[in-house]
DNA sequence: CAAGTTATCAAGGGATCTATTGAATAACAA
DNA sequence: TTGTTATTCAATAGATCCCTTGATAACTTG
């Protein structure tokens, strides 16, 4: 007990799940993940990946504990393995934001010019006075599978030939994955075009959910 | 704008510091880090490991921008790079445990017959009635550059000798670097050998310095 | 049962990572 | 200056990782 071997041991232990996080494609497969669960073949075209590639990746992630596999007849789904992996994806993407200046120059060169953003209290704030409409602008899927309470879903290929829908006379809220997400970008750029006040969520539909938990948790604690 | 090339480039900026963790030894690194800024040469001793080694895993951290290095006269002082860099090393941790069964059992191997804890909240409701001794048992520069508030200093090599030093009458709390660490076990059976009430604190300190942060942030935002 | 999907396996070349060794450098003291 | 200490650099062999390719397995549907 106490030994060096056994140190060794535990450090490599943890080493195991660490190294998942040493591979961009990886990456991409865990941001997509926390969206919704998915098949080995939509994570594959999602990431422009071979369907090999992809699926040895998959079972990386799987034997590091960060994702869980269910067959489901012809087709396997992959899913985050619980809120502790989807935090610990958010805690490397928000360290690597703050400590490593490449991350933001290259999420700059991705999603664009900067537009204007709102923070979750004001959101919430807002949305209980009911002067915003909130707009959850991911694929359906992705909207099935769990979004923001009191959104509604225009996907943003659809949203051009659906601004209509929106009030001209209430700002509008877009949210998406997350900050590195180009879709409420995109969808804020094309409601401020046709005349409408728009601004996107800082964060996206895994921050929102992770939050509710925890602050729920401490209000049952209180 | 929104190319695979570009969206490439952002996953691989992170994986920069998502290979920062693939290594036992760079994890064993940050983990010293987390309790007190440290030499080269101090970190290598240590962890056991040859001084370029050290030195070549310490240069790979601060790559990925996880610490930074000041030059001290003769040696180099490397520390953690922010609070950022520490959560993210406690959200692996944690995620680990939680996921893969290998780490819990790998700790229990390292730390041996597990003793009875003591939860934050429990200890400072007992702090404030006055009724629980609190210990450090860490080395003193480690106290040094930080400790829990009220808590006195006792290394754990010099525990054995200082034993009277402790009230009979009340319960002592014996805390150090965390869940992983071996001291604060081997001190509570030091000190119950001794026939006091003794447990350890839940975390080490550098959970604790985390919490009482974010506490101290909500408690400014409400 | 045959054909078609979907996912995994197996093997290999190329790239990257790791620890070791020994030399080089920087700061300081005598 | 010369020696001492603390750290980094450079080179290298061995291990590991990554992606591709082609074959295989599991399952569904016609």
């Amino acid at each position: 007990m106490g030994s060096r071997a056994e140190k060794s041991a535990l450090f490599e232990a943890i080493a195991l799940m660490g190294k998942a996080f040493a591979s961009p494609v990886r990456l991409e497969l865990l941001d997509l993940l926390a969206q919704a669960p998915r098949t080995v073949d939509e994570l594959a075209r999602s990431s422009d990946q071979s369907t090999a590639n992809a699926s040895q990746h998959l079972q990386a992630l799987h034997a590091a504990g960060m994702v869980t596999r269910a067959r489901e007849g012809t087709s396997t789904r992959y899913a985050l393995a619980g809120d502790e992996v989807l935090s610990l994806w958010l805690a490397l993407r928000h360290a690597s934001i703050a400590r490593l200046g490449d991350v933001e120059r290259a999420a700059r060169d991705y999603l664009g010019d900067e537009v204007d953003a709102i923070g979750r209290d004001e959101l919430i704030t807002r949305l209980r006075k009911g002067d915003v409409v909130l707009v959850d602008v991911r694929p359906a899927e992705e909207y099935a599978a769990g979004h923001i309470e009191g959104a509604r879903s225009i996907p943003i290929e659809e949203l051009e030939s659906r601004l209509a829908e929106l009030p001209a006379d209430h700002e509008v809220v877009a949210y998406c994955r997350g900050p590195f997400c180009a879709y409420a970008h995109d969808a804020v750029r094309q409601i401020q075009a046709s005349g409408r006040q728009a601004r996107r969520l800082q964060d996206g539909w895994p921050e929102w959910q992770l939050a509710e938990k925890s602050t729920r948790k401490r209000r049952r604690a209180a």
